[in-house]
RNA sequence: CCAGACGGCCGGAUGGUCGCCUUUCGGCGCGGGCGACCGCAUCGGGGGGAGGAAAGUCCGGGCUCCACGGAAGCACGGUGCCGGAUAACGUCCGGCGGGGGCGACCCUAGGGAAAGUGCAACAGAAAACAUACCGCCUGUCCGCGCUUCGGCAGUGACGGGUAAGGGUGAAAUGGUGCGGUAAGAGCGCACCGCGCGACCGGCAACGGAAGCGGCAGUGUAAACCCCACCGGGAGCAAGACCGUAUAGGGGCGGCGCGUCGGGGCUUCGGCCCCGGCAGGCGGGCUUUCGAGCCGCCGCCCGGGUAGGUCGCGCGAGGCGUCCGGCGACGGGCGUCCCAGAUGAAUGGCCAUCGAACGCCUUCGGGCGGGAACAGAACCCGGCUUACAGGCCGUCUGGCAUU
RNA sequence: UGGGGAUUGGUGUAACGGUAACACGCUUGACUCUGAAUCAAGUAUUAUAGGUUCAAAUCCUAUAUCCCCAG
């Protein structure tokens, strides 16, 4: 398997990014990504599921299958030196897994970061 | 069989595949160390990986830091029948009193109202300390009416007795009956209620009770309050350790007022200007010419923000069994090690099976449907709240049968 | 984690334990040719559930939702 990704676990990076107003929201998600400038490592995924999702275990349930969605895609087709924040949805939980992967797939094209194998 | 009461337990299952956290064992590699070994990275194998409420944060404790004098008291807050259990509790167990239910059983903040203060709307004559609106009985006086002239009944004014009756209210100074009386009244008597209560039972709460008292001060303390008991304060973001820099504190040591030529001024000490040479990271201010302050360099020390590590799971521990106890619980023995994350692991996807529930039904079943409440964050004991559905046991009432 | 507070018509606020008040709004009617203004009437599970009391928006307990403060 190709090198993975890394996770972002700072508050600060979390900010760079929602600064930073690059996004695209699916039904299932929002993506926001954005480059490190001098960087050309892995990538780096964030997860974020705020309380609008629902309860403990609603926001848990989201936020793992965000986790598998991008251990799915991310190494196939995220462009390396940039930072991926997935943002959980109220329909995160009930999507089915098929059209998450659309919604994924279509958000990092419409943000310019997709790559082709 | 129906209806119900109480207690306990479970709370989706199986498989495939791809992963995550932690722990342990082994292999290879790198780095450090004389070495035992330690650290890092990677690969492989094994073990473990959410709950009965993990939740709300309403109590109690452990643990840590702070304060302190072994404490005690005041304030404030809490608890509140009695006895026990416990590390402790507002929890639990057993018992008592009161209330509810045919019953099993359930509910119960349930100390003190003759220590004091407050409050009791409206209605009612009167609402807590004594009283009298209507009424009932009665005395005196005046007038009127009737009269057989003896009085009689009614009415008015003033006075006395009374607490039966009336109506109000949540609550009205015991209730019923008989006697009694001018009318009445525990005024007297009987029964009931109430108060005190020798004595008896019980560790106690409390229960029983001879006898005494004609009956005496209604309620409210989840109003203030009194009494008894409990509580020092803060919380794992506690607290401890390491510690980045072009940040910053302290100490020690080091780094400077060069010289030559020409000109000008002079209080004759020096000062200024121009040029050359040498040196350096070496600049600025003050000076009593010793130096001082800021500064720069080196070394050392302390604090410490980003961040990291520990705290962090062997414990008032789980399970089994025996003993003591009505029980909560306690004790002995055996056995097991059983989550430890930190933008936060305990999962994603697929398949099979599947309870509730809904629809249809020829009552055999068929179709749909797909699992409630809910996710550890230092730990433990409780309480409270949420929860589809299921299982087990004990008991009560009713019906039927024997 | 610790502490404090709020919840009353549609909205914003009142109410010593004793008929839940006020303003604005809304609805209906009157007045007007019509509208505005005006007048009249209506509009409440006092967040929920228990308890104390003769009596609870008020006192007590639990629950739900929301807000604030400190770290």
């Amino acid at each position: 398997m190709q090198t993975a990704f890394e996770r972002l676990t700072r508050r600060a990076e979390f900010r760079r990014l929602t600064r930073a107003r690059r996004r695209w929201a699916t039904p299932g998600l929002v993506l926001q990504a954005l480059g490190r400038p001098g960087d050309d490592g892995a990538p780096r995924v964030g997860l974020t599921a705020s309380r609008r999702v629902g309860n403990a275990v609603r926001r848990n349930r989201a936020r793992r299958r965000l986790r598998a969605l991008a251990e799915r895609v991310i190494p196939l087709h995220a462009m390396c030196g940039h930072d991926y924040v997935l943002i959980a949805r109220t329909a995160t939980v009930d999507r089915p897994f098929t059209a998450l992967v659309e919604d994924l797939e279509t958000a990092m094209k419409r943000l310019n970061v997709w790559r082709d194998q």
